[in-house]
DNA sequence: AATCAATTTAAACATTTGTTTAAATCAAAT
DNA sequence: ATTTGATTTAAACAAATGTTTAAATTGATT
């Protein structure tokens, strides 16, 4: 049932996997040849080099997380609805793929640039419809940009630093999940509450 | 003035600085060397291996977390003052040492029985009075630790997504940093709003 | 001053790692 | 069936990297 993918693919999903698990610097090029299960030359036939290769994954990662947000940051949805969509999307999506967001994280910050470069991210966030639904909540001397953290802040941050609140709390892997999926409901509530304590 | 440190002190605070800029995976021993303007060869004489003084740096600033944590969560003020002195604490650390939370919660992940090993964290947290006053106010339906969660998420999640953030909201570094400043008054605010929106 | 252990140094070693090469294989077009 | 270009393979290369060695230096003790 397993579709048979072409080697730049076969390559391109090792890479991304090992990546994300272990980071840029722990992973080597055989690792990824093996994971592919594909001859160490083909990494660098088909890509031009490990680094070029990482280049063109986080590209991919970066912009589909970016295209998703902008979607969701203005869809049709009332403010409420729209908070409520895009907490439950990124701890289904962070659910699914654990390592995706300190990879971003990590790497974003080794390869600074990457990020402004072919996305012009931040006129896709200034000029979504959430911000200025956002805007209109809260006081002028609240930058809206507040908000927007709290919101990332509390539903990708449990995630990342998973090793250590599990511990904290006491809590095996599925008790942690269900905590996340709990969160999807309590998320929103809570940013409701923060914007009722500062209003307009 | 500043003080003659001896060889292995040169060797961990070099170490702290390259490990925590640019990862374990990314720092060589001669890196580590270079910076601590010390013979390559010293490194291995004084920590038996690079593993084992990056273990031996790991431990140092776990512990030093979980130390000043354990501190906070138990002084004899009230919970707002707790959540107060919590936020600010660490807004301050991390503006000095902005590399530290993303280095501890990458390389958390990467070597994990490092943090339950010397450090009986769970105990730490779930006797701290800071989780019996929270307890009190809010609904038994909901896991204190969600509350802690958002805490930490609020203040640490910031400076760890700062090159993504700091891009979406058009903010130079010093604007970012007066943001986090902000964030000092505003986080416990909006923590002391959640919990009035779960009573029990 | 001589001794002795601890520290430092320069050099080397063995692996690992990213990349390249040249031949072999494959697949489609003539 | 032949040709031609793209892909794959095994092998090798050069540089980087963690570690070790053996000699040199230092600094305190006798």
């Amino acid at each position: 049932m397993t579709i048979e993918l072409s080697t730049p693919e076969k390559i391109k999903e090792a890479a991304r996997k090992l990546f994300s698990e272990k980071g840029y610097g722990r992973t080597t090029t055989r690792d990824i040849a093996n994971e592919a299960s594909v001859n160490l030359a083909l990494v660098n036939y088909h890509f031009r080099s490990k680094e070029d290769l990482f280049k063109s994954i986080m590209l991919e990662v970066v912009s589909g997380f970016a295209g998703q947000m902008e979607v969701l940051l203005n869809d049709d949805h009332t403010f409420e609805e729209k908070v409520e969509l895009l907490v439950a999307n990124y701890i289904n999506l962070i659910t699914q793929q654990p390592d995706l967001p300190l990879f971003m994280l990590s790497e974003l910050r080794n390869h600074p640039q990457q990020l402004a470069k072919h996305l012009d991210i931040g006129r896709i966030f200034r000029e979504a419809s959430f911000f200025k639904e956002l805007q209109e909540r809260i006081p002028e001397s609240i930058h809206p940009v507040h908000y927007f953290m709290n919101i990332l802040s509390m539903t990708v941050f449990p995630f990342v630093a998973k090793p250590l609140l599990s511990v904290v709390a006491g809590l095996n892997n599925d008790q942690y999940i269900d905590l996340m999926q709990e969160r999807k409901k309590l998320i929103p509530q809570w940013i409701m509450a923060t914007l009722k304590s500062n209003t307009k």
